[in-house]
DNA sequence: TTGTAATAGTTGTTTTTGTAACTAACAAGC
DNA sequence: GCTTGTTAGTTACAAAAACAACTATTACAA
């Protein structure tokens, strides 16, 4: 059956989707189970550790994230006391989202599995392998899907 | 905010699944667009178009994917007259699956569709970088996932 | 000022997925 | 033979995601 085919088990998508389940699987656990998030509600949690203060709207667009993922994300985070809202007076469309201290605990507890996590990911990978892995990584996320026919 | 916090825009699964869902979409709509596919189908396709015969267990395990979904794809997949299933005389419970001559024409269109969009997608990389993301990939897919506490 | 468009965010409905429980067929030990 | 366990695959129900329509507010131009 395989002649020279072109060999769709090399097919990058599909191995960057297979990676990118089997890496997150099992840190997925550790927010779920000690803290009863879904993937957004943690990258919601981590963008606002991160960055302190954002809008809905900015993590949106920083996370590739449409808004009502984000919109319920954060409703679940609110009811959990993760973060706090405040509207914007001079723009009242607009709501300002912060951690609440039991929110940068969990952020800051979660950080520390990442990095741990992470180090284990990568511990069969040399130096040269992983940089140049993220090198790739970046550009294909930025990289414009390419139109087609 | 930023000290010399651990970055977690960095952290690989997120780039990962940043990178994952960027590069699928495109070609994503291909096959929805045209055969109405979803994700899971088209995997179900170009494995039996890459080995010919398979039952639904040996789709699941190449593919890393859970046996309900498998089954879901499948039915779809015959229904519309992509794949034809036929019982095992010896072991009454396996059925293999082959491709119709539909889904044959499918999956070898879709192969060429594949093939011109990866060399769309790595067109900014070098060899070097490509071997070594393919390299670093296979081995992040196929590393179990690290346990934790 | 008022009408049109744009932006921030939410809500409702439909698809898809995940999880668990299920049927059917086989296998192996007693 | 019968029980017990295992494997292949399906089905039912609950959780989550996708998509579209919606409110509220602001911007901006006729």
């Amino acid at each position: 059956m395989e002649t020279n085919e072109f060999d769709l088990e090399a097919f990058l998508p599909y191995l960057l989707n297979q990676a990118a389940e089997v890496s997150s699987l099992a840190f997925q656990q550790v927010y779920k189970e000690r803290y009863g998030m879904l993937r957004t509600e943690w990258r919601v949690l981590f963008h606002l550790g991160l960055y302190g203060r954002l809008t809905a709207s900015e993590i949106g667009t920083r996370a590739k994230t449409h808004k009502t993922k984000i919109s319920r994300a954060v409703h679940r985070l609110t009811d959990r006391r993760f973060v706090t809202r405040a509207r914007n007076d001079q723009d009242r469309r607009v709501e300002h989202l912060t951690l609440t201290p039991q929110g940068q605990a969990a952020y800051a507890d979660l950080r520390e599995v990442a990095r741990r996590y992470e180090a284990a990911l990568v511990a069969d990978l040399t130096e040269a392998q992983m940089s140049a892995l993220r090198a790739a990584l970046v550009k294909l996320a930025e990289a414009a899907p390419a139109p087609f026919t």
